[in-house]
DNA sequence: TAAGGTACTTACGAAAAGGTATGCAACACA
DNA sequence: TGTGTTGCATACCTTTTCGTAAGTACCTTA
């Protein structure tokens, strides 16, 4: 299958892809499933420090809902629910790769002499 | 050059990464000026309708500091400033590639059956 | 009967991002 | 002297995102 896009939809194709990422907590939890791990909600909440219960659920519904990560509830008192990616969101890693890839190069490419430290 | 990343590490390389590309308007700008394409402030403002001048120029400042894209102003009267992406920026393609290829892949790989559209 | 563990939900407020509107400096030209 | 062009800067407001804190349902164990 071949696609052909303009800069706009080229454009609006990565931005859609990238509203998969953002929000703050979402790639954190995605390293953490990397790898065809599977955590229970505790385990990510002990995993990642800082973490409201609040952001975790969040992200992960999120995330859910867009078909990377997978929802696997055992009804059980207490109960036990576990998450992982699916194939799809498996399938990330190259492309986050790409970016790792991309920023290592910045040194070095080109004369961008300030550190450019981004103030948030 | 080798790198080797833990999970925390990755995470944070790539939302580095992210955070250069996230934006409302980042992305349509970078693909205006993708290809070599040097244009003036003005171009840019007409070629991406909707844009306003503060948003325009915020991002572009945004991605000049962050080696992105290249400002050249000539000194005249009326002003012209032209923009251009540096090598850096230029070498963002194939990982934008990336991560259109991973869209492109959702259908078909996983039993992901709704349409999962986000509200945003 | 009370305490505890798990996986959430909800209310509230601060902060950041984004949009709209207006102003400004410099000079050329009429 | 007044108007027009270009590339911004700034003030102000709304919307979205993020964080904190508290509460809930369910059953087990002491």
């Amino acid at each position: 299958m071949q696609h052909t896009y303009t800069r706009e939809t080229a454009a609006e194709g990565v931005e859609n892809a990238l509203k998969l990422l953002e929000g703050r907590w979402k790639l954190v939890i995605l390293f953490h499933l990397f790898g065809g791990h599977v955590l229970r909600f505790s385990d990510l909440e002990r995993a990642i420090p800082g973490i409201s219960q609040k952001m975790l659920i969040q992200q992960l519904r999120q995330m859910e809902k867009d078909g990377i990560v997978r929802r696997i509830v055992h009804h059980q008192v207490p109960p036990k629910v576990e998450y992982c990616l699916t194939d799809w969101g498996q399938a990330l890693c190259p492309a986050l790769d790409a970016l790792l890839t991309w920023a290592a190069q910045r040194e070095g490419t080109d004369g961008v002499s300030p550190p450019a430290a981004r103030r948030d």
